[in-house]
DNA sequence: CTAAGACTTGAACAATTGTTGAAGTCAAGC
DNA sequence: GCTTGACTTCAACAATTGTTCAAGTCTTAG
C-alpha cells in the first residue's frame, strides 16, 4: 500500500495533485486507522495515463470516463481501447489546430482589413 | 462607436466575453453620460483574433501582450509579425501533441505493464 | 514508551474564463 | 416629456485545476 507521496513521486505530480485526483474518482483508496490514504499498485499507473491525457486535452471529467473503463489490472484490449480513445483525441485537437491556422491565414476574412 | 451588443455580434462572442476582453485590456471603450461602454471600428477585429488566438491555446494575458503590439490601424508588417507568433504558436502546439502521442505508443514505459 | 522529524489531511485560497441577474440606461414612438 | 422594450452595468457566482498551511499522523531512534 503507497502512500500519497509514493505515488506523487512514481507519478511524478505533486501530493495535493494526486489528493485531488483521488477525490474526483480518477484513482481510489483505502484509509489508514488514522485517515490517511494508502494506495493500490496501479495508482501510480492511472495517474501518469491522466497526466498523457490531459497533455492531449481532455478535462479531469473526461479522463475519469476514461479510466472508469480501466480495471486495475487491465488485459491488452483495455490498453488497446484506452489508447485509441487517447490517438483518436490527440489528432482531433491536431485537426482543430491546423484548422485554426486556416482561419488565421485568412486573416483578411476575419478583420477585412 | 459600437455598443458591447454591437461588437458582440460582429465578433460572434457573447456580450459578457466582450467586458471580459475590455477588462483585461485586449479592447479599450470610452463610456457615455450614462456610463456605457463604446468601442471604436477595430474592436471587433480584435476580438476576432483574440478568439482565433484562444483556439490555438493561449491565455488571455498572452493575447494582451501580442494586441499591445497591434495598433488601432494596423499596417502590413503589424499583421505579419501577429500571424507569425500566432503560427509559431499553432506549431509548438501540434508539436507537443505529437510528443505525447509518442508517450501514449510506448505505454508500456509508463506502465510497466 | 516517547520524542522528533517527515509526511498527510482538509479547508481555504488562487488563477482563469467567463455567466447570471437585479438595477440602471438608451432610443423610439406617442 | 414620458413610456416602453431592448440593451448595459457590475457584483456575485460558477467550473476547473490545483496550491498552501495549520493541525494531525506515522515511523524510527533512543
Amino acid at each position: 500500500m503507497l502512500t500519497v507521496g509514493e505515488v506523487a513521486r512514481e507519478a511524478g505530480a505533486s501530493g495535493s495533485a494526486i489528493r485531488f485526483y483521488e477525490r474526483q474518482g480518477l484513482i481510489t483508496a483505502s484509509r489508514t486507522s488514522g485517515n490517511q490514504r494508502r494506495f493500490g499498485p496501479d495508482a501510480a499507473c492511472r495517474v501518469r495515463v491522466a497526466r498523457v491525457a490531459q497533455r492531449i486535452g481532455l478535462s479531469v471529467g473526461e479522463i475519469r470516463d476514461l479510466l472508469a473503463d480501466l480495471p486495475p489490472e487491465p488485459a491488452l484490449t483495455d490498453w488497446q481501447r484506452l489508447h485509441d480513445r487517447l490517438t483518436a483525441e490527440a489528432d482531433r485537437r491536431i485537426a482543430e489546430l491546423h484548422a485554426a491556422l486556416g482561419d488565421i491565414r485568412s486573416g483578411r476574412r476575419l478583420c477585412d482589413l
